[in-house]
DNA sequence: GTAACCGTTGACTGTTTACAGCAAGTATCG
DNA sequence: CGATACTTGCTGTAAACAGTCAACGGTTAC
């Protein structure tokens, strides 16, 4: 559960049997960027941009709310329905996780 | 309803009896750029930085949360709890308004 | 009319970001 | 050994970002 963007990454990659080259070609950037994007080495921030993410989400094959998610950020969909109900979203950040836990109880059931 | 950031920004200066010049030195940039945000003429994006805004907020005694949301960005407290149970959120992130209210009505009751 | 005040706008500056690309090194493997 | 793949520090760059500054226009008030 504690697995890095990075990591991640590499691990998608290797799955599909693609080189850092091959990956990097494939989404447009140097393979060295790869590099340092595996090994979460980027000269700021840690992780690429959220464009550059859609990319490697879409070639290798990945849940693109995993990879936002492990990179620190906020997938579309969720950060779109906040703005709508921020009211209710508020709420829900306001639960502590036994709460959540019965609240998505209630989902399953009623 | 349908309020927007910068408009926001000028009716709350304008509860305090501030001009553009007063808020400026409160929040430590130039009146000029005060004009810009309220008329959301910003050379990119249309907002400040959170850094500002928060500022602004505390000057002003208004709800960072309120502005925050205004200005299209995801407050701090719901960003950290969506980060920490993204399975929940992305299930909320999934209900059509009807049912968020349920949820929001049955964490009223029990 | 002109002074004093308030707000608007365009051009400009400094910083940060998201990469590129080289060079020199390490690791691995046949 | 040599080929191939990966790592990493460095320098460079273009675009995005956050804000400043000078100049200007509109009121009101004397």
């Amino acid at each position: 559960m504690t697995i890095r963007f990075g990591e991640r990454i590499r691990e998608l990659r290797k799955a599909k049997n693609l080189g850092q080259r091959g990956l990097g070609e494939l989404v447009e950037v140097s393979f060295t960027y790869i590099s340092k994007i595996e090994n979460e080495k980027l000269d700021f921030g840690d992780y690429p941009s959220e464009e550059l993410i859609q990319r490697l989400a879409s070639v290798l094959d990945a849940d693109v709310d995993e990879l936002l998610l492990l990179a620190q950020k906020i997938p579309e969909q969720i950060r779109k329905r906040v703005m709508e109900r921020p009211d209710a979203f508020r709420k829900f950040a306001d639960l502590d996780d036994d709460k959540l836990d019965d609240l998505l109880e209630k989902l399953d059931n009623g």
